[in-house]
DNA sequence: AATACCCTCAACCGCACGACA
DNA sequence: GTGTCGTGCGGTTGAGGGTAT
């Protein structure tokens, strides 16, 4: 069943985000919320396409998106995670706080992959070799069969057939926009904006954050009024985070407990 | 100092799923 | 029952910064 593209492609933008922009998404969602994504730029104004404001809101906007390097206990974390659940970021991601799939998607493939793999990873040097010039791309990731280790039916546990890494796990894949959108109040790390390195604190890095709080504090104090769209005000983060997401999360929660695979790893949720 | 190479990460793409008409 | 819509997910790409030569 192909599906038209995710947005009429004339006149979109595409490409990396102005801060301009972010501020447009972040009032409009902290305003209105993003009940509908697919109609959010066209009611925020921005010449995006409704698949690309929700990929910058939670990759980068979100408030409660934790920034900065990972630390020991998260990457750990990942690799135990990964070892069970497989290259199922979303549902790695649901047990790191803070933390998007994409992010972690992007330390597993730099840095963690190679630490458990460093063996495999020479073979796979030594097959292709520096192969070229300039600027290689990384080996593709092993090909999950799309979809077959995705998300499982509502409230169904039928593991697939298929030998997809890990079985009873597969329907744990609340998103990160689910599982973390509700703790809104932790807004102590700024998105949108270069990361703040948390084992580094440089003067530039300093400054980069002094911007981040400002970018904040003014983006929410943009009044209501200069949003001429009708819309009824609701809560930014969306009331299904705040309930039956929460259910659903300790539903899937205990189903893991008492699966038994995922027991000592689960240090929040 | 200049250049080439490497690494990181934000963003895009395409597919699959659930909801709904 | 079928088709479409909206969303979520995983894989992939490429710009740009960092590092080595």
């Amino acid at each position: 069943m192909g599906r038209a593209p995710c947005c009429e492609k004339m006149g979109l933008k595409k490409g990396p985000w102005t801060s301009e922009e972010d501020k447009v998404l972040v009032a409009h969602i902290q305003r209105f919320g993003h009940g509908n994504w697919r109609a959010l730029p066209k009611q925020a104004g921005l010449l995006r396409c409704g698949k690309s404001c929700r990929l910058r809101w939670i990759n980068y906007l979100r408030p409660d998106i934790k920034r900065g390097n990972f630390s020991k206990e998260e990457e750990d974390s990942i690799i135990r995670l990964h070892k069970q659940l497989g290259n199922r970021w979303s549902a790695i991601a649901a047990r790191l706080p803070g933390r998007t799939d994409n992010e972690i998607k992007n330390v597993w493939h730099t840095h963690l992959k190679k630490r458990i793999e460093p063996t495999k990873d020479k073979e796979e040097a030594r097959e292709a070799p520096a192969g070229g010039s300039g600027k290689k791309r990384r080996p593709a990731a092993p090909a999950t069969k799309r979809g077959a280790a995705r998300r499982a039916p509502a409230a169904t546990n039928v593991p697939a057939a298929d030998a997809a890494p890990v079985s009873p796990e597969r329907s744990a894949s609340s998103s990160v926009t689910e599982s973390s959108v509700t703790e809104q109040g932790n807004t102590g790390t700024s998105p949108g904006f270069p990361k703040e390195e948390s084992f580094t604190s440089s003067p530039d890095a300093a400054e980069e954050f002094q911007f981040d709080e400002s970018f904040w504090s003014e983006t929410l104090s943009m009044p209501l009024e200069s949003f001429d769209v009708p819309m009824e005000p609701c809560d930014a983060f969306g009331a299904a985070a705040t309930s039956g997401a929460a259910d659903d999360m300790d539903y899937w929660l205990r189903v893991f407990m008492e699966s038994g695979d995922v027991q000592q790893e689960l240090p929040q949720i």
